[in-house]
DNA sequence: ACAACTATACCGTCTAGCCGGTACAGTCGA
DNA sequence: TCGACTGTACCGGCTAGACGGTATAGTTGT
């Protein structure tokens, strides 16, 4: 292993990042099967054995993928727990499929998941695990807490399937909006009105 | 061609259900990638040749599971509007995997679409617009006919990850109701008390 | 001098699809 | 009623190409 810093940006190896950025959009865009060694090199612009190089096996190029995605995480984690506009807030508008590194390399790894690599199923299961106890945390009812959740998972299935669909079903912002106003209502009811944390944005 | 009623059980061709049955199982099980045409037939005690009499191509193959589970989900919608507990209270429930053949046929028709097969990703486009339908004709608010929607996709996604893994979230009998309770809450609140059909069950 | 590659050739395995053949049930004219 | 023939349902061997992976010789920037 290089002596490279691990979390800086990527000065001295950017190949290695634009192979796991291929593999990644390879994964979204066509699913597993496309996202094959030769496809990742040519999409990569780089050569085959350049890439076995950097991961010496597809196992190596998945994990690499999968700890890419858990570093993400674990910063959206921390996001989601200081989010101005509230957690509930925060983790429902970031629901929708908006192309930030985060959500292609999520969705990269579902699909890893439902080619059920358990690497894949694991990582995923603790991210989801992870969001899941924020929201706890803030919504003091582990029900309300999982019912966001599943409202969570439902926006992210739609528009990963909708990423390059004729007619998305469009979560515009003013819907999402409205959304979360109803999210609002499950909250005001069951606690006891100690502090809860689902300030809306104007 | 015999002269063979289309709709009978199947008084003379199993072997082509079981094909489709193997195939289904397979997807489910393992992905697409396992799916392949040698397993499959394996699967269903044929040989590869005798699969390739059904169906000429994994093209057809692919068409005859995505037949089925678009039969099966036009009942399923049927079954929803009429459900004696009230639709939301039924497509809730139902959203939780069962071992049901359309919850089968659902969940390998997910598997296809996220191959990014575009016939997969318009049938399954076509049955989430039927459920929302007969929800938003229930419900009379159409963001809550959403949000309904998008418990029962996270719902879907939730136990077809969990489906062969540790640490299932379990989604028991009685958590099922507390979030359909939930859900209610969601409902008394905007419509202006015009009949809606929530009733729970004893 | 060395790390970071490229290019090319290869190997064993898997995959989709094709094809010739077989078994057998039914039909039909003589 | 029997032989010729037809259609259905299947078997199993085959091929071309894709795939993951190996190997190795050469190139380039620092």
């Amino acid at each position: 292993m290089a002596p490279m810093s691990k979390n800086a940006p990527a000065p001295s190896a950017p190949t290695r990042d634009r192979l796991l950025d291929a593999f990644e959009e390879l994964l979204v865009e066509g699913g597993e099967r496309s996202a094959t060694l030769d496809s990742v090199a040519a999409a990569a612009a780089v050569s085959k054995g350049g890439l076995l190089y950097h991961f010496a096996s597809k196992d190596a190029l998945v994990d690499g993928l999968l700890a890419r995605l858990d570093a993400l995480a674990r910063e959206d984690a921390d996001n989601i727990r200081t989010a101005p506009a509230g957690p509930v807030d925060y983790l429902i508008r970031t629901s929708v499929h908006t192309g930030s590194p985060l959500d292609r390399a999520y969705i990269a790894g579902s699909r890893l998941a439902q080619g059920r690599d358990p690497r894949a199923m694991q990582v995923l299961s603790d991210i989801r695990r992870r969001w899941l106890s924020v929201i706890e945390d803030a919504v003091h009812d582990p029900d309300t807490a999982q019912a966001i959740m599943l409202i969570s998972d439902g926006l992210y299935v739609n528009s990963s399937l909708a990423a390059h669909e004729i007619t998305p079903p469009s979560h515009t912002d003013e819907s999402m909006t409205r959304l979360i106003t109803l999210i609002g209502r499950l909250l005001t009811h069951n606690t006891k009105s100690t502090e809860l944390d689902t300030r809306l944005p104007a």
